[in-house]
RNA sequence: GCCCCGGUAGCUCAGUCCGGCAGAGCGGCGGGCUGCAGACCCGUAGGUCCCGGGUUCAAAUCCCGGCCGGGGCUCCA
């Protein structure tokens, strides 16, 4: 399997240090807002990269983290409570974390290994921060602020391509006063007046922000691990420093092997911004579309690439969806139908092979989606009309080849039909059915048009009849 | 100013790494199957592959130079 490592910009094979084993990080959010589809992109491109590991035997060990204190909380905090926001700031992350858990339930993501948060990790950054200032990488400032000095670290910079001497030149990198260097980032914060804290030996503050996440990934996940992630825009200044960090505290070259950075969502040619007022939130699209189309929504798009993001597309992408269970549920309903031997070939493989080819190849999820929706109409305009001529086997191996490619996308994840509901449907079809062959057709119609009501679609096929589920969010 | 990414059908995108007849889905249009219906079937239109040069028997693909758009260089998925 070929992936993308923005460390070495090129694809490389991917092989885990531990055979059988992949450890992954990905950054997370930092919970002072509402999640938005930029954010979707992320978690939902990590979570198909995980189902495919494990559908390809991996266990699977990913980590999300928390930046749950932040100025952006702080801020927040003192806008939302003013003079009460340093008793009560602790409701802000807790709000949007909450919101980020229900939002992955109704993504379908997978619960990650660990979701570890800042403030439950501070012991640790004080204990990193205090042995980088030993081994003379960072020093204090007049303040008590701790500064990590980039110039300690060999090549700073190489990984996300920037130069130094660009960097300082840019200009636009606030000089702070107690900076050796303009580019040197702070490891402990130190505190203001009305803003929470933790104790540390130079003052009292909190923990800088690139520091966090090697603390908390290397903890959960040893050193090195695998591989680590999140969106494009954290190659710089982020994983540069999450690097040098790693660097000067364990002596590694990287403490990471593959790094995995998700492109841009943009809307109107824009990327989404505040204060473009263009952020559209994934609350907004999930109350009005499924998980699975966006899902499949983002999967028509290279993770790496820009990617154009507006409803027209999760209008298709929703069709599509309807499409995928169309084929699951009346091939399901078919199986009964089989024959006992093979008097007809299938073309399944070949969907399949192009499926998983294209996501062996740096997760072309455009091409993989494109298969499965072909097999999926493979499904309905052929198999479907031969279904007893081809053996029982045969049916249900094609269902299982199609589910276990939908379970990596994750884009058929409401196929249980509760008990009652699918026998009710089946007496009425079987009814109907008899009412058809007696010809008494209006009250045959009737059945029909009253289980499309109630969001049962029947299809004839000849004199049998197969039927699908309209889901909504919920049975 | 420096760095990165993108530009292929109305829309979203494959194809570019590794040169070999310009593709898919959706959407459009026309027809069909069907007792009727179908999110079913068949057919069809639709292209300056951003532009210009170069290399080559052959370029969407490789090289050079541009243009346009997005982003990073400062918190940002």
């Amino acid at each position: 399997m070929l992936i993308y490592n923005t460390a070495t910009r090129q694809k490389e094979e991917f092989v885990t240090y531990t055979p059988g084993l992949a450890r992954g990080y990905v950054c997370g959010i930092t919970p002072y807002d509402h999640v938005h589809v930029g954010h979707g992109r992320v978690y939902v491109f990590f979570d198909v990269f995980r189902r495919y590991l494990e559908a390809k035997g991996y266990e699977v060990r990913l980590v999300i983290n928390f930046t749950d204190i932040d100025d952006k909380i702080i801020n927040r905090a003192k806008e939302e409570f003013g003079h009460e926001a340093y008793r009560r700031w602790r409701e802000v992350p807790e709000r949007y974390i909450a919101e980020f858990f229900e939002l992955n339930k109704r993504l379908f993501i997978k619960p990650a290994y660990a979701y570890p948060r800042v403030t439950e990790n501070v012991e640790e950054m004080v204990a990193w921060t205090s042995a980088l200032v030993e081994k003379g990488f960072a020093y204090v400032a007049p303040d008590g602020s701790v500064y990590f000095e980039v110039g300690k670290v060999p090549r700073y910079g190489e990984f996300s391509g920037q130069k130094i001497e660009e960097l300082v030149a840019g200009a636009r990198v606030e000089p702070e006063p107690g900076k050796k260097n303009p580019l040197d980032f702070a490891l402990w914060k130190s505190w203001s007046p009305g803003e929470p804290w933790w104790n540390s030996p130079w003052c009292p503050g909190r923990p800088g922000w690139h520091l966090e996440c090697v603390v908390m990934s290397t903890k959960h996940l040893g050193i090195p691990f695998d591989f680590h992630g999140g969106g494009a825009d954290l190659i710089f200044p982020h994983h540069e420093n999450e690097i040098a960090i790693a660097k000067a505290y364990f002596g590694v070259d990287n403490f990471a092997r593959y790094w995995i950075h998700v492109g841009y969502l943009t809307v109107r040619g824009e990327k989404m911004s505040k204060s473009l007022g263009n952020v559209i939130t994934l609350n907004e699209v999930l109350s009005k579309y499924s998980g699975e189309a966006l899902r499949l929504a983002y999967a028509m798009g290279h993770y790496r690439k820009p990617m154009e993001f507006s409803f027209e597309l999760l209008d298709q992408a929703e069709d599509m969806v309807k499409t995928l269970y169309t084929a699951y549920d009346e091939l399901s309903q078919a199986v009964a139908d089989a024959g006992e031997e093979d008097r007809e070939r299938l073309e399944v493989d070949k969907y399949a092979e192009a499926f998983y080819a294209a996501l062996e190849d740096d997760f072309t999820t455009p091409e993989a989606a494109q298969q499965l929706y072909g097999l999926a109409r493979y499904i309905i305009s052929t198999v479907l009309h031969k279904v007893d001529k081809i053996s029982r086997e045969t049916a249900l191996a094609t269902l299982r080849r199609y589910t276990e490619m939908a379970d990596v996308l994750g884009v058929l994840e409401r196929r249980q039909v509760p008990k009652e509901l699918e026998e009710a449907v089946k007496s009425l079809v079987e009814a109907r059915a008899r009412l058809r062959q007696e010809k008494q057709y209006a009250l045959a119609d009737y059945i029909r048009q009253r289980l499309a009501q109630i969001g049962v679609e029947l299809h004839d096929f000849g004199p049998r009849t197969y039927y699908t589920y309209r889901r909504r969010q919920s049975f």
